[in-house]
DNA sequence: CAAAAAGATTGAATGAGTTCAGTTTTTAAG
DNA sequence: CTTAAAAACTGAACTCATTCAATCTTTTTG
């Protein structure tokens, strides 16, 4: 009862993973082929669909790793907020945009958006989806925390703005993706100007 | 000078469009093959792709006159809007949404929005993204006129807040099509709650 | 009206994702 | 250790979306 066989599915879906992944960073979703990560990851066409449904799916994977990755940086600022909404948003926010193009570039977002919305069945999309949810939460557990110190007005449903911010960020985030030449500052400033109605509003007066 | 051929194209057009726009309805955008399109459009494959660069874009042109109709009946609530904030975007959000599932099913948004992130630079995708952009000028201008009227706070970025409205409700929208179970009721209920904050913190005092 | 040029149509060929029947490897049973 | 059953692998074959060189139709020119 070694697990010979988990041992070696655990490897090949390893050596798939990394093969799509680094295969995607150098010639682009489109033009990486499966027979390709096959190859590189030497196992056949046929193996890499015991592993994944769909080309689709492996691309959602990669993502999803850094979206973990995203959900971790967030992390560190819910621990420990700046003390009014607007710098907590900011800095939240700003970690989230910051880490998004470190390992994906918009072509590979685009396309793992446009598949976790087409095929929302597929397990790796259901994963993603999750994460999403993941990333509302930890807006709406910011502006939670805020209140509970007394920088958010008392009466406030946390949550609603919280869900709002990150429908927000990430609707513009996709804005984003799909416009070639807009740059990280540019989404910045756009979505801190969205967000300062609400932001202002539900601070506490004598904080904000 | 009769322009025959002008004549013979858009009559073409029309037919692969009308061909397309049945067969997605009838069987799905994934099972309708550009061959049965272009049987009954009585036109070779060839010909179809004179008309629409590839399979997406034809079902992004029978969406974007979809959202054509959605801007139209917008337009009525913007015209004479109801006079509270929340009254206002419940109405508008409301015409938005019962209008979304007439002519297509979850299935022919999910794809269509797919494509419009995954292809941004093509046409219809191009297209489509305006139309996105005419709806949130839409609820921009809602929210304007209510400042005008006094029925928002002056002061208040109107433009900003719309945009916020929008995106939220459109990032909803989203989740609605990739969830086959959730019901326009569920969805209008969850947007309403997340909307609350902002639209009763930019409501003028006396009128809210 | 003839004929050349421009514009459109056509469908067989191409290419990439996906499938599946047959084969090999691993595990479990005797 | 044998052998049967289960699990996983394999790659040739299949399905469609897409392309393009050849053909046909419409318009313009002389």
């Amino acid at each position: 009862m070694t697990g010979l066989r988990a041992k070696q599915k655990a490897d090949r879906n390893r050596r798939i993973l990394q093969a799509a992944t680094d295969l995607f960073r150098e010639v682009g979703y489109d033009s990486a082929r499966i027979e390709d990560i096959a190859e590189r990851a030497e196992v056949s066409v046929g193996t890499f669909y015991n592993y994944y449904q769909n080309k689709g799916d492996i691309l959602v994977a990669a993502v999803s790793m850094e979206v973990e990755e995203v959900l971790a940086a967030g992390k560190t600022i819910v621990d420990s907020p700046p003390d009014t909404v607007g710098e907590a948003l900011k800095a939240l926010i700003g970690q989230y945009y910051d880490h998004s193009l470190v390992y994906l570039s918009k072509e590979m977002w685009r396309t793992a958006m446009a598949i976790s919305i087409q095929q929302p069945e597929s397990p790796f999309s259901k994963r993603y989806t999750e994460l999403d949810g993941r990333l509302c939460d930890q807006v709406s557990t910011l502006i939670t925390k805020l209140q509970l110190r007394g920088a958010v007005m008392p009466g406030i449903d946390a949550v609603a703005a919280g869900q709002m911010f990150f429908n927000n960020l990430n609707m513009m985030f996709i804005e984003f993706v799909k416009n070639e030449t807009m740059t990280l500052d540019t989404l910045k400033e756009i979505v801190a100007r969205q967000n300062r109605p609400l932001a202002t509003l539900i601070s506490s007066p004598k904080i904000q």
